[in-house]
DNA sequence: TTTATATTTGCAACAGAGTTGCGTTATGAG
DNA sequence: CTCATAACGCAACTCTGTTGCAAATATAAA
């Protein structure tokens, strides 16, 4: 049995952040836009809990610094797996989701799948 | 013009080293097998060389930590894309180039794409 | 509504990765 | 061999993320 997660202000305020974004945010940019809500290292655990159990998903960018994004296509039951295209923006810096395009990734025998980080760096259309 | 790369000791044992590699390898594991033959700074502005001549490349893995790789099936004179799959193993924690095996990626219209990281993170074949 | 308890929080301190400035060393072109 | 400058070592710093612990609080049960 897991434990229950508490629906803290916390909690409620970086869930709303971070779905009312079109485009993925850091850590560092969603503690600005909380305005002392709560501590850094709460942002850092809720964050934590909320890619647990689903509701966001974690994306490495190009550069290796992590954003968060709000999880819209994927069940949140099962196994989770975020198999879609970030693309990261060098000229406005924004990170984004490709939801709606076929991707075909197959690995050789015998290896076994569990996470995809799978982040295009470039141009975005804004910006082309 | 650009400047001229010096061929100095530490840029040949660190270059030696990554290529003598299978798999990829971190700076903090680099450092700790070079024992003593330069600083720790020297070897971040190597390994940075390095990837500008295009003699190796970064990987960026799933959960941010970058190791580097020699470049194999790259040509080094253009665009020096690497649009090839990283495997890293959860279980024996290498991380290796699999280059050998076709992927299709395709973006939306007017998105240009300049760097690819596309790292899976799973069980290897010697680990299953 | 009140109480009990386990979750969550804030704070302080820490750890690791990577960067910068600067004075010194040494590579390699002439 | 000489010399300009690329590369180096060291110290100090920034940034991201983590941990331990006591205090606060959300939620389920009484």
């Amino acid at each position: 049995m897991s434990k229950t997660s508490r629906n803290t202000i916390a909690r409620q305020k970086i869930l709303e952040l971070i779905n009312s974004k079109k485009t993925a945010i850091s850590h560092s940019s969603l503690q600005e836009e909380l305005e002392g809500v709560c501590d850094r290292v709460t942002t850092y655990r809720v964050l934590e809990r909320l890619v647990n159990e689903s509701l966001i998903h974690r994306i490495v960018n190009v550069n290796g610094v992590v954003n968060y994004a709000p999880c819209q296509t994927c069940s949140h039951k099962e196994q989770h797996i975020h198999q879609h295209i970030h693309f990261s923006c060098i000229s406005c810096g924004t990170i984004r989701c490709i939801t709606d395009h076929p991707i075909a990734i197959t690995l050789p025998e015998n290896y076994s799948a569990t996470e995809y980080q799978l982040t295009i760096a470039g141009t975005c259309p804004e910006c082309l």
